[in-house]
DNA sequence: CTGAAAGCGCTAACAT
DNA sequence: ATGTTAGCGCTTTCAG
């Protein structure tokens, strides 16, 4: 027995002196039970603690109401805001998230789809890790027929249903911004090439220099992940090599953390010997010392639309039409990034 | 059937033809059988792709290798760096977490704890909500035999275990620092005063005051949660009352928030309108305008901790002894609360 | 070393 | 309206 404190259907029919049927019935509320017997059992039910093994009823239906969520990271604003959109919705749709954090491993992030369909979850939500490569698990995930959908950081197949951001127009958005402020020396901390959001934020920047005919120095564009480390390091390169630029854009809001910790070590000054603005937005950014401008992600638009399509996938037996949806942002100019008022500021 | 795109035992069985129970052994590494066998199995058993119904295990047998962690919130530093860090362990001891999110309700906190229940989870951690009254969900937890081990925000009740910080002590030095530096007119915005935590910063603060002879005044104590409103609105009331403090010990990180982003509204500045410290640290305080000083818990250690309580809990059938684990805080002063300094530093 | 039998707690189909 | 039978996929005795 899992354990003998546990009452079971078993015991409250022999309770009851009725069969355990019965009792399953009452206490799913299903047509053939009278109003009698079903209060009558909802109420023992109660007295008696009963608790409902979901292991069992699980096995013997076909539907678990739980949804697998993978993340890479759950300390981070976008994430923690993302799943704690994601939780809201669920919890009001009856469902409950099962949440795995990959920690940006390729394999934890196989381990944990494996899991989850061991745990016969009825759909997934994953946030891909930066080294993630391999796309042939998704597919795995497709022949067990349980539906996936792809949030923010998403592979590059066709036919799965995803929910991102307009990355490039962010990040053209924001470069242009910066070039008609009359910024030439612009950098671009960036993510990963071959992870979406890396790439499309890379192309917006590039499309925004093109436009404005601005050369993209090599030494400017320098690749390194989504982290705080990136940030700092990359900082610390450019400066030793006694060139920087007038302005850092860079991938992720922890990106440019990583700049602030290193110009506060070199002591230097945000924005007047070097200005950053970033791709992502947190809370605290606006208490930050100078407070941080950036590009807003509509995280609970995101986390809605993702619920949606898989809601619809799994309740729907017929293959409804795979989504696409993506999401504008915004500009959020705060005390970073703002050349023309340099004077007036410090 | 779950799905007819899953393989189980039986066909893999079936393949070898050999039976069921042989490859349940096999793939479980049970001594029973050959090396040789195990290995063919072992082999077919990927090449099918087999995955193990984790219901089906779990029901027949008494162990889920799953934790149930319940958390208030999980879009705040304190609470992501403790998930992060147990969602870890528990990885590396081949457990799982069921993370969920009470958001600070006592009914949601409740419904959660009766799911984990139904999951069989092999043990539970919980952090309680800021408006739990109602203890005697967690004795029935112990009736189920499920060992319960609180974290940081514990109940107020005898022979449970817990793990948390010496809040009254953190307390207390960060308002000895304080009035060492010449503050005297000193604020507390504080958390509720039935939560532990909550009572005991405000314990503390009360103790240095009176060491020091320092009268509190009534109205600089304001009770009201541990979230960015309360600091928000609570400075806003002091400072429409026109009687501002020098400065202000806040009961959280998110607290201290609130009045950053009041001061800014206000067009006041920190530390020399107001000069705050917070009890709880975040990555970002060290880049807010200014950064902010604050006593640092020690995250990692809890969550390890914890967990170690709980294993030990968990494997060992005799009733291990109740463990309550204390850790000490630190003071971590950045850009406010060093009166001494304020000539030097605006 | 391998397998047959029984059962975990619940639900679905089919009686009654 | 209630009960009987069977089975979900796996593991645990207990025989061979």
């Amino acid at each position: 027995m899992q354990n003998p404190y546990s009452i079971t259907l078993k015991d409250i029919a022999a309770k009851l002196n009725v069969s355990p049927v019965t009792i399953s019935k009452a206490l799913r509320n299903h047509p053939d039970i009278s109003k009698k017997t079903k209060s009558l059992v909802i109420k023992t039910a109660e007295e008696m603690g009963y608790t409902p093994n979901f292991m069992a009823r699980n096995l013997s239906s076909k539907k678990t109401y739980t949804i697998g969520l993978i993340v890479p990271k759950i300390a981070h604003f976008f994430f923690g805001a993302i799943i704690e959109s994601i939780y809201d919705i669920a919890y009001n749709s009856g469902y409950e998230i099962i949440l795995m954090v990959s920690q940006e491993s390729e394999e934890k992030e196989k381990k944990h789809i494996q899991t989850l369909l061991s745990m016969k979850v009825d759909g997934i939500l994953i946030s891909i890790s930066e080294k993630t490569k391999d796309y042939s698990i998704f597919k795995s995930v497709d022949k067990h027929k349980v539906p996936i959908v792809f949030i923010d950081r998403v592979p590059d197949i066709k036919n799965v249903n995803k929910v991102f951001v307009d990355d490039k127009d962010g990040a053209f958005k924001a470069i242009e911004h910066v070039i008609k402020l009359g910024y030439t020396n612009i950098a671009h901390f960036a993510g990963y090439n071959k992870v979406n959001i890396g790439r499309q934020r890379y192309l917006g920047f590039a499309e925004a220099m093109q436009k404005y005919k601005i050369p993209i120095k090599k030494k400017w564009v320098i690749e390194g992940g989504f982290g705080e480390k990136h940030g700092y390091d990359s900082f610390m390169k450019l400066y030793n090599s006694r060139n920087l630029p007038e302005i850092i854009f860079t991938v992720t809001y922890p990106v440019a953390l990583g700049i602030y910790k290193a110009v506060e070590e070199l002591n230097l000054k945000i924005p007047n010997d070097i200005d950053v603005i970033c791709f992502g937005d947190a809370n605290e950014q606006k208490y930050l010392s100078p407070p941080l401008s950036c590009i807003t992600q509509p995280t609970s638009a995101m986390a809605r639309h993702s619920m949606e399509i898989l809601l619809a996938k799994m309740s729907d037996d017929e293959d409804v039409e795979v989504k696409s949806v993506i999401l504008p942002t915004e500009l959020t100019i705060r005390g970073t990034c703002k050349k023309n008022m340099k004077g007036v500021l410090t």
